[in-house]
DNA sequence: GTGGAACCGGAGGTCATCTTCCGGTTACCT
DNA sequence: AGGTAACCGGAAGATGACCTCCGGTTCCAC
């Protein structure tokens, strides 16, 4: 997984300071695999092996340490999206994308949590723009070249593309079977079929 | 909106009581719309125009104050799905049920999470017994309806049901179109058409 | 009308979590 | 090796929620 390491600014961390530095991030993203959002920083610095205010001097709030947590998320996805893009027809990239999404949401719930926020500007971490442009785009060019190859139904705005992510990852979470949810969603996204039952069906106007 | 009062285990409350129970229950209500399980008892008094002890007197703790609100929204859930099944031919019930439902969880926070916490048994809830066995029941029997009327995929559980309840309800808070959401859902539910592209399409086995 | 039980109110206790502070320690430069 | 700036640790403070407690008030039975 790449974790992005924070540029130069000023000088280069002292020798302990970067090791230490390392654990605790290595530590937090155990954590946030498995706790999202609400991982503690205690946990945190135990976990490390090191002090609270060692946590604290690195990442000077937790929202700062979740940022950095979630932005390595965001560019492992992109990563993804782009493997996709490149290995697979315009037709099934989103195909794979969704399935491999589902499985990894699976087993991470911060990565879940991630994609949550990047959609809800979230009131926990509205002070940053999570929303990386070039995951935006990456989707975006992966939707798009998928209603032209006529998969996926044309009137699915990014927009719901993303909610449609989100609940996903909430269905396995909520216990469903990861490929059988993806499969539902891809299905869904497919440009639909004729109605299922195409009579005055039900005792109200179902079509108002 | 049904509100259960409790059985009379012992005499009936003094008028004045009754009246702050009453209040106490709406005002927590309108908040758990909005603020689902993250509603503040000091909110809740205040909103009712009393103070936090008399909400105490009441309901001992949150939590049973939530159980009050989730298992008013677990019957009204079940009042229409009762309602629709009675109104609804068995292959359309299932498609009014959950647009009914995606529409009402656009509003309502609470009701979203009233689903959460019966699928998960959530960690905060998990003392009482949520998960209600007359829905249990009206949803797999509609469910299972509908899959013998052949407008459902077979091999669906109402496990993966519920947890595609919950998926649409995150969905649909993430911004999704209510409606469109519902519909994907919908269509992926039906029993699944041909593979969009079964060639080779991807560089390693999609179908693995 | 009156006694008394039930009820109300909101200041303050408790607890869990995030965050700060500063004396002691460690690594880097000359 | 020695000086010093950077760094570490964990106890203590700050914050925000839930919940309790008890003096004062209100309603019901007689």
């Amino acid at each position: 997984m790449v974790l992005s390491q924070k540029p130069p600014t000023s000088r280069p961390l002292r020798a302990d300071a970067r090791r230490n530095r390392e654990a605790i991030v290595a530590a937090a993203d155990d954590l946030f695999r498995v706790d999202g959002m609400s991982l503690q920083m205690d946990e945190v610095a135990q976990r490390a092996g090191l002090g609270v205010g060692t946590v604290y001097r690195h990442f000077p709030t937790k929202e700062a340490l979740t940022v950095e947590l979630v932005q390595c998320r965001v560019e492992s996805t992109i990563g993804r999206a782009e493997e996709t893009m490149r290995d697979c027809d315009p037709a099934s990239a989103v195909r794979r994308f969704i399935i491999d999404m589902a499985v990894l949401m699976g087993e991470d719930v911060g990565l879940r949590e991630s994609f949550e926020v990047q959609v809800l500007a979230d009131n926990q971490l509205d002070e940053c723009v999570y929303y990386r442009q070039d995951l935006h785009q990456r989707k975006l060019a992966m939707v798009k070249q998928a209603q032209e190859a006529g998969v996926v139904r044309g009137d699915l705005a990014l927009e719901d593309f993303d909610a449609l992510m989100c609940g996903m990852g909430q269905a396995i979470v909520a216990g469903g079977n990861p490929k059988l949810i993806a499969d539902v969603l891809l299905e869904g996204m497919r440009v639909p079929r004729e109605p299922v039952a195409d009579g005055a069906a039900c005792a109200d106007g179902s079509g108002e």
